[in-house]
DNA sequence: GATATTAGGTTCCTCAAAGATACTATTGGA
DNA sequence: TCCAATAGTATCTTTGAGGAACCTAATATC
């Protein structure tokens, strides 16, 4: 994934106009990954690379790096390397990080109450004949 | 994109456990254009077709039907299709769209309040020698 | 001397999603 | 007969996300 500029979200125009202003918050926050790795470090305080990735089923190392730059690299999480040998890293979560715990319990609330609807919708498109989403 | 299954969001291991309660939620509101989309129908009204790709710069016609048929498949959009020549068809927000108002707005305070802070983290991270996420 | 540990880096490959461009059906009007 | 308008399709190309495998460096253990 191409690290999205703050300032030219995906659909806003030459002139800056944009239709959502959310836009720019999605890109940061929404890649594959990086919730779970946001909720990983806010729950469990710092956590090693190995031990996020064993609770990130399914994540490769590559993509598992690429995120936590990309977090550290906005300032959600931070990284503290220890001269040790074996070498020890511990990914935290910061204050910026810790900002978002209402953002994500609004969500969280939305599930709780709309994803049965969403699952009846769903059904009742699926047997009502219209195409399928690709 | 496929659709993705309710039950399974990624991130989550073969016995159902995630480390993230709010992964299932980004799946179905967080892909690319969903979200102009939502907040393009919810303040404009009922939009046809192109009045929609007008206001979402970029998008094409292929990638904007499908997720279209995804939103209206979620229950969160509906479709109208009125019998003229030239075809007119009309899509609104529906009741179940209109509840993410208040998930939506949490994010754009965040948006306000934090964005800038973001900016001046990566501008920090360019400036420090650590690798950039690829 | 061989092997394991640790946190990744690196290379190569595959596949799905996104995007670019051109095309279709319908029919009233010039 | 040709054109315009609408809501998409069809086809191709590009991008990037992800998977698998192998590499590093410093010590500790066997």
């Amino acid at each position: 994934m191409t690290t999205p500029s703050l300032e030219r979200p995906f659909g806003s125009g030459a002139d800056g106009f944009q239709p959502c202003p959310i836009t720019p918050v999605i890109e940061i926050l929404f890649s594959r990954w990086t919730t779970p790795i946001l909720w990983s470090l806010h729950h469990e305080g710092p956590l090693r690379f190995n031990e996020i990735r064993e609770r990130l089923t399914g994540v490769t190392p590559k993509v598992l790096t690429q995120r936590l730059r990309q977090l550290e690299r906005d300032g959600l999480i931070t990284r503290e390397q220890f001269p040790e040998v074996p070498p020890r890293v511990e990914y935290s979560i910061t204050e910026l990080g810790l900002s978002l715990s209402p953002a994500f319990g609004v969500l969280g609330s939305w599930a709780d109450e709309n994803l049965s609807l969403v699952a009846h919708a769903r059904e009742r498109y699926d047997g009502s004949g219209r195409p399928r989403p690709s």
